[in-house]
DNA sequence: TTTGAAGATTAGTGTAGCCTAATACCCTGT
DNA sequence: ACAGGGTATTAGGCTACACTAATCTTCAAA
C-alpha cells in the first residue's frame, strides 16, 4: 500500500486511451503486450511507446516489466473496457441509426470515442435497446465493465465437416468487410465446412444452398462457434 | 501574391478550431476581435492568444493588426462557419434524436464538434431534414458556408407596446436555459412588451394570457423579431 | 504635451507526445 | 560460454499550446 490514490482522477488523454485499448487487445489472450506490438498497432515508433509505458505505469494503469512487456492493472482494464464499450456502441448506433455500413463505422467510431460523454453513450445504448454485439459481432462490454468471452475458432481452424455459426469478424478494413458482406459472410450466418486445401489453402463452405471458397487470410478473420451436434 | 498556398491543407487542430469560432463570434457585429476578448472567451491567458494569432495569420486564417486585433480571412471564415454548422447540427440532433434538453446540448456539442466527420454531420442533417435553426434559435450555416443574418432586438431594447416573436436565446448556460424554458421563453414564442421599469429595470411581457417579468440581464439575451404591424 | 493605466506582445518555461540515433539487454545458436 | 541479432530503453530534439513575468504600445486625461 503505497500508491497515492487521487480521488478525482484526471481525465485520460486521447493518446492514453488509445494505448490502453491496444494493450487490452494485445493481451486478450493473456500474457504481455510488447513494446513493438503496441508500436505497430498504434503506428508509432517503439521509443515513443517506452516513454508512454513509463508514464502509464506511474499512473497505475499498467504493470510494466522492463524488456518483457506490459499488462493492464484492474484500473487500466476498466478504462480500456470503457473505451471499447464506447467504440462498439458508436458502431452500432452509426449503423442502425445513421445508415453507415459496417465497413465504414470503425473509422468514425475511432474519432468519436474520445469525445463522447458517458451520458451520450448511455443514451445511444438506450435508444438501441442495450445492444450486446457490435456490427462485426464483437461483444459490447456492459457499463459495469463486464465483457462476454466466447470460445470461438477461426474458419481456418474449424474442422472439415463441422456445422458452425459465424459469430465475429475480426477485421476493420472497409474493403475486406464489404467483400465479406457481399459474400454473405456476416455474423449470424450458419455454415458447413465442406473442404480445406492443404498448405494454408482455402476453405470451402456451404451457406444454405450456396458454396463459397474462402482464402486462408480471410478465413483467419472469421470467428465461428461450433454447433455441438 | 506571395503566400504559398498548400493544396492539401493540414487539418486544423482543436485549438485552432476554437480560436476561429471565437473570432467569428466576436467579429459578428463587424470590427476586430481583441486579444483579451478572445482570451476571455477561451478562458486562457492573453499571451497564449498573441502566440496563436501569430501562427494563424501565418497560415492565412486571420488578418492580424498588432495592438488592434484580428479578423477572419475568407478562408478562416469558411472554417469557422463549418465548425458552427457542426456545432448547431449536433445540438439539434442531440435534442431531437437523443432526448437532450436545450440546456445540456451545448457542452456535449462542444466536445463532439472537433471529432465528427463531414459525412456524419451531413447524415445527421439529412436525418433531421436539413434544420435551419438550432435549439436556441441560432441559424445553422449551410454546408456551402452561408448563414442567415436576421435583424433582431433584445427584449431589453424592444419598445414597450410592441408585439414581437422571440427568435433566439443568446446563452448557453444550462440553468438559465432551464429557467427560460420553464417560463415559456423559447424561440417561436410570441409576446407583447407590456412595460419596462427605468434604470435597467425588468421588462414585463404578455405571453398569450400570461404575464412574465424578465430582469434586465435575461432580457438582454432574448433576441426578438418585431412584428411590423 | 506629458503620463499612466490598460492592453498587447515578447521572453522564457513546462508538459504531452511524437521522432531519430545511440545504447543496453536478452536469448538463441554455435 | 559467448557472439550477434532482435528488441527495449535512454538520450536528445521538435512542435503545439498552455503559463508567468517583463516589456512595449496606445490612448485618454490632466
Amino acid at each position: 500500500m503505497s500508491t497515492s490514490i487521487r480521488s478525482p482522477q484526471p481525465p485520460l488523454t486521447r493518446s492514453v486511451e488509445d494505448y490502453l485499448k491496444s494493450i487490452f487487445h494485445l493481451t486478450s489472450q493473456g500474457g504481455f503486450a510488447t513494446t513493438s506490438d503496441i508500436a505497430a498497432m498504434l503506428e508509432i515508433a517503439p521509443p515513443s511507446v517506452s516513454g508512454m509505458m513509463k508514464r502509464l505505469s506511474e499512473t497505475g494503469l499498467i504493470e510494466h516489466v522492463p524488456y518483457r512487456g506490459v499488462q493492464l492493472t484492474p484500473q487500466g482494464r476498466r478504462a480500456a473496457l470503457q473505451m471499447i464499450r464506447r467504440h462498439r456502441i458508436l458502431e452500432v448506433y452509426l449503423t442502425r441509426q445513421l445508415g453507415y455500413d459496417w465497413g465504414d463505422v470503425h473509422v468514425e467510431a475511432e474519432r468519436l470515442e474520445h469525445a463522447v460523454s458517458e451520458k451520450l453513450i448511455e443514451r445511444m445504448a438506450d435508444a438501441l435497446g442495450e445492444p450486446r454485439y457490435d456490427p462485426h459481432g464483437a461483444p459490447i462490454p456492459t457499463a459495469a465493465g463486464e465483457i462476454e468471452e466466447a470460445e470461438l475458432v477461426t474458419l481456418a481452424d474449424a474442422p472439415v465437416g463441422a456445422d458452425v455459426v459465424l459469430r465475429q469478424v475480426g477485421d476493420e478494413n472497409a474493403e475486406r468487410l464489404h467483400y465479406l458482406a457481399q459474400q454473405g459472410l456476416v455474423p449470424g450466418t450458419r455454415l458447413t465446412i465442406v473442404d480445406r486445401q492443404p498448405f494454408n489453402g482455402p476453405t470451402t463452405v456451404r451457406i444454405g444452398a450456396d458454396t463459397r471458397v474462402v482464402g486462408q487470410e480471410l478465413a483467419g478473420l472469421l470467428w465461428c462457434e461450433g454447433l455441438s451436434a
